[in-house]
DNA sequence: ATCGTATATCGACGATTAACGATGAATAAC
DNA sequence: GTTATTCATCGTTAATCGTCGATATACGAT
């Protein structure tokens, strides 16, 4: 029984953890969520300007990042303000923490 | 210059950080890492029979393990014996915990 | 020698990824 | 109203990924 509950635990968190690390399994992603952390919000046209690849790019890799749950995106006029999620980034620290 | 040099050491770090993340970004690579956590050491065929994928998708994984540091293989006459790179993984581990 | 076991590699295939420029929708300024 | 800014989405392209079966090589047993 425990075992049965425990395997399914682990399959979650093994497809959570595969998720997560899949999202940051480019540079780019690694160093707009660095960016994040350090600038707690930031609109998408800075990130754009602090990395060497076009915006439509960028709003590819943003949208991956949203997508595994790491950064949300706040809509402010023409604008979209993002953010890191960061109990999500220290759900992703815990999994590894326990590898 | 310290920021110059802060700025090289973080080029290196992301580009190690998103190998490693792509290394584990798929679940059976995910599976494999704690399988070889919990056994040690382990022969390819034992790895093989623990998941529901051909031997040659297996052995292929592996090889994106070994390519990304994380596993070590010793062949053994006919066979390999693969265990997990215990260091790498702490690196990893640093990697994320300084996220 | 032959036969069996183990596994890395190959090639094929479909799916996915990452890059780009173009564009449309939403908003803001005039 | 027009014009400008912002950014998500689309389509295209080439590269990469994940899967499989087939196969060659290395080793072990007979």
């Amino acid at each position: 029984m425990e075992t049965a509950v425990a395997d399914r635990k682990d399959t979650l968190d093994v497809e959570d953890l595969a998720e997560l690390c899949r999202a940051l399994g480019h540079p780019a992603r690694v160093r707009i969520l660095e960016f994040l952390k350090k600038m707690d919000k930031c609109i998408c046209g800075t990130i754009v300007d602090s990395l060497p690849l076009a915006q439509s790019t960028v709003s590819q890799h943003l949208k991956q990042l949203k997508s595994a749950g790491l950064v949300k995106g706040e809509i402010e006029g023409p604008r979209t303000c993002y953010c890191l999620d960061r109990e999500r980034l220290d759900q992703f620290k815990q999994y590894v923490a326990n590898l």
